[in-house]
DNA sequence: CGAATTTGACCCGCGC
DNA sequence: GCGCGGGTCAAATTCG
């Protein structure tokens, strides 16, 4: 009894969850289309050259080289102090373990080995990189992998379910209690593949308990469900975008602003995108709440907001290039709706953009993947107890109401930050 | 009975 | 060098 209704609990949350990442990876694939073609192409080809192997379509995302990041919650406050775990008790027994990285994983996974790092494997072999791994032959494939191993998308979403389902499967290896947080932190892996090195961590923000911080680290190694593909792509391709960007304005980007955060909104939705080369290493974030915390942005006063929007800015990447050298002086700049006006002029181009953005968009397998993922997921996900029969309608529907859903679950859009 | 989760121990980098 | 804290491992336990 229990079950089924966690179960549909967590379908609901799922729906919405997906309509959002739509959105987020629409903008995000828009994004990329127009600026980084290049960077990502390139390494996608070297990708497939080397995986020749598996097939599908489509099968690896990655997060894109380099840096890695806390994903945390941005929020400020909680400032609740608490005793650690209160772990610390004195060592055992144990040192056959050592952690090694992967070489070590092959071991430690028992005989479900299959996976040794065959040269084409590589592409995403583990992503640990951390410390020890000086085995010497590995360099190269390692040394992509380490560049890229940080990335981290976190996505913030509110859902009463204690996970958000993507559509992989995941397998719980360790919960933490966070330092200012009431709330522990629960990691997982991906387990649709033996090697997979996906990992994520899922946590509940102080405040707003209904809000679930997932952060997805890492490469799919196998084929993704339809399901998944939806949110796989996104937060790749959020990824992506981050990382291109910043390397276009250089490591100087980096260097020049610890502190730097840039922020994209989607003003259609109250999904909004920011990235973070605060700290120690870039982070994008994917916010699908209705940031019922408004001092959460004004907490940072290095980062700006860039319109994406209903316009489909094709600037984008040029204004964070831009825009993290300036950024000092862009932090004023959020405008929502003024957007339009903004727009307005560099709209010369507009539709022209619009439609190529669209045409460019449609053309993507990706997009039209997950697309149809999200929408099967939806469907089918959502109506258990139907499923098949009438769907044509609903399909139709489906799309415009989860719209409405999503928005209705978050509400208060249209309540502006006050502060 | 195998697979997934729970949960305390362990590892390791970092700041003091 | 020590303690803290984030992350991971793996034995024990629960779940299906
Ligand atoms: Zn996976």
């Amino acid at each position: 009894m229990n079950a089924e209704n966690q179960r549909l609990r967590g379908m609901l949350s799922q729906v919405s969850n997906n309509y959002s990442t739509l959105q987020m990876q629409l903008m995000t694939l828009m994004q990329h289309q127009q600026q980084q073609s290049s960077t990502m192409i390139v390494e996608e080809d070297k990708k497939h050259h080397e995986a020749g192997g598996p097939v599908v379509p489509r099968q690896f995302m990655d997060l894109g080289p380099n840096a890695a990041t806390e994903t945390d919650e941005p929020s400020r406050s909680s400032s609740e102090e608490r005793t650690p775990s209160g772990s610390g008790s004195p060592p055992n027994h144990k040192n056959e373990t050592v952690p090694f990285d992967q070489n070590k994983s092959n071991y430690r996974d028992g005989k479900a080995i299959r996976r040794e790092e065959s040269p084409e494997s590589e592409s995403w072999v583990s992503n640990k990189v951390p410390k020890l791994m000086n085995t010497t032959n590995k360099s190269v494939e390692q040394a992509s992998e380490a560049t890229m191993r940080k990335a981290r998308v976190s996505v913030r979403a509110r859902s009463e379910a204690p996970m958000i389902t993507d559509g992989c499967q995941w397998r719980k290896y360790g919960q933490k209690m966070a330092k200012g947080n009431p709330c522990p932190r629960a990691y997982y892996r991906c387990t649709m593949a033996i090697g997979c090195p996906v990992r994520k961590q899922v946590q509940r923000c102080a405040e707003d308990r209904t809000i679930l911080i997932t952060t997805y680290e890492g490469t799919h190694n196998h084929p993704l469900p339809p399901a998944a593909m939806a949110m796989a792509s996104t937060t790749s391709s959020a990824a992506t975008m981050l990382l291109s960007g910043s390397m276009s304005s250089g490591d100087g980007l980096m260097n020049m602003n610890p502190n730097f955060l840039a922020r994209a909104i989607l003003p259609c939705s109250s999904s909004m995108a920011t990235i973070s080369a605060s700290a120690p290493f870039p982070t994008v974030t994917l916010d699908l709440t209705n940031t019922p915390n408004p001092l959460q942005i004004q907490r940072t006063p290095t980062q700006f907001q860039v319109p994406l929007a209903s316009g489909f800015t094709r600037p984008v990447p040029h204004v964070f290039g831009q825009a993290l050298h300036n950024q000092s002086k862009f932090s004023g700049l959020q405008l929502s709706q003024d957007m339009d006006s903004v727009q307005a002029p560099q709209n010369t181009s507009f539709s022209d953009t619009l439609s190529a953005a669209t045409a460019a968009i449609t053309a993507d397998p990706n997009f039209t993947a997950a697309l149809a993922a999200a929408i099967s997921s939806i469907i089918g996900g959502a109506q258990p107890n139907n499923n098949h029969a009438n769907n044509t309608t609903t399909s139709t529907s489906t799309t415009t109401n989860t719209n409405n859903t999503t928005t209705s679950n978050s509400n208060k859009i249209g309540s502006f930050p006050g502060n």
